[in-house]
DNA sequence: TCTTAATCGTGAAATTAAGCACGTTAAAAA
DNA sequence: TTTTTAACGTGCTTAATTTCACGATTAAGA
């Protein structure tokens, strides 16, 4: 008789279990790369609690975002380092790499273009798309830059799945128009705007602007409360 | 009789109160750029509904995020649209620009000194930093890149407040600690890898394989389960 | 072999955030 | 002037997230 020890959230097999928390996700990639570290110390196992002090988190709550994952620790030895780090990059769809285009060629375009490491992330850019002729025909970090109009056709041609807008706020809705146009599944947005998009397609908006606002009061506050104190 | 209508958590006056939570400062970003665009198809009142359903929000949660700040709405009609972007920008300490200096100018450093809108957000880059003989004293977007080694000193002299740090991850933890011993109060930390910084200094890290995890592990769920369904 | 100690997995409690509902208020309409 | 309506401010409810606590498990040492 099979006795499903667990119940996967991961793909693999069964019915297709809770989705993952927001939070959760986003603690993923700290994991990996404080996992990664530890690699490259020759480690070859790490408990919770030393996972978890290293990123500045409470041991309980790694253990407990590992239950999304697809592995189990041992008492007294913690988890595998190797096996952890396939684990999280298998929940993420990071062992295999995506195709990607890329719209904007300006300079926060060129910027993501210049990143390598987004091979190990599972994206990889293969066309950049602008609408400047100036810009068009040019090659940005071996990355071709084609014109905007072509993007919906060859899109469908290379079944792309994931689109970037590196563009001004401006652009941004045009653009997400044709990538939905052109069959994209997954859109990642830089321009600083809020996109209206069918809800069949993925839309995560980058906006740098909001860790700045953390940022930025935390340290008006701050001084506001020096100022009160001291004189 | 003095009546305090409401606590101030904001400076202004009064005893320190409450600190604003973080994801209501993540979304005063996105209520600022929806008012300022309300502003340019001149609308001079906004109401809580309107802003926030422009959004994807809900209303209540409008209204609930702007007691953070010093302003007050009018039933029936709403809020101020210039009223409360300067309310904004005030809790956000985006009124008045703050230097800062920027570390690592390979490409993603450059995309940030071409970013012309930081000082809209109270952000002015004032001096690059890297170690690479090369890139010391050329100018990029019109700001001199500058020896690391001169860091500390110049923070010190200049008063800067805010460090950037746009490295590869190895070396952030360096420049980092030149950022503490040069007084910076605080670290907007865009090397994918966690710093060790004395509390006295606010740190905020800007990984973008964050929001690439959630996009990326959505995208692979929708497919895992389209691929049940159909065939 | 037996004891000790570190860690796992997980249910329960606490904390935090989001959504709802309702009394109040001000503008506009009757 | 009175009525109607849209929207504010806020206490309460619900949901989500994190932390705590503890029994179970396994490696290592006595």
């Amino acid at each position: 008789m099979t006795s499903p020890r667990h119940v996967r959230r991961t793909p693999a097999g069964a019915a297709a279990a809770q989705a993952i928390p927001v939070p959760v996700l986003r603690r993923m990639p700290g994991y990996l790369q404080a996992l990664r570290q530890f690699r490259t110390e020759g480690l070859e196992w790490v408990s919770c609690t030393r996972l978890a002090g290293r990123l500045g988190l409470d041991p309980a709550l790694a253990r407990k975002d590992f239950t999304a994952l697809d592995i189990t620790g041992k008492p007294k030895t913690g988890f595998p380092v190797t096996g952890l780090i396939r684990a999280i990059e298998s929940c993420l769809g990071w062992d295999n790499v995506r195709d990607a285009f890329l719209v904007g060629a300006g300079s926060l375009g060129r910027a993501l273009l210049g990143y390598r490491g987004f091979r190990e992330h599972g994206l990889n850019i293969v066309a950049a798309f602008d609408t400047d002729p100036g810009k068009i025909g040019s090659s940005l970090h071996g990355t071709q830059v084609l014109p905007l109009s072509k993007l919906a056709g060859l899109a469908r041609r290379m079944r792309v799945a994931i689109g970037i807008i590196a563009t001004p706020a401006a652009a941004a809705q045009e653009v997400a128009d044709l990538m939905v146009a052109g069959g994209l599944r997954a859109i990642w947005n830089f321009a600083p705007t809020s996109l209206s998009i069918p809800p069949e397609v993925l839309v995560e908006n980058e906006d740098l602007s909001r860790t700045l606002a953390v940022l930025s009061q935390r340290l008006q506050a701050r001084r506001a409360l020096e100022l009160e104190e001291n004189g």
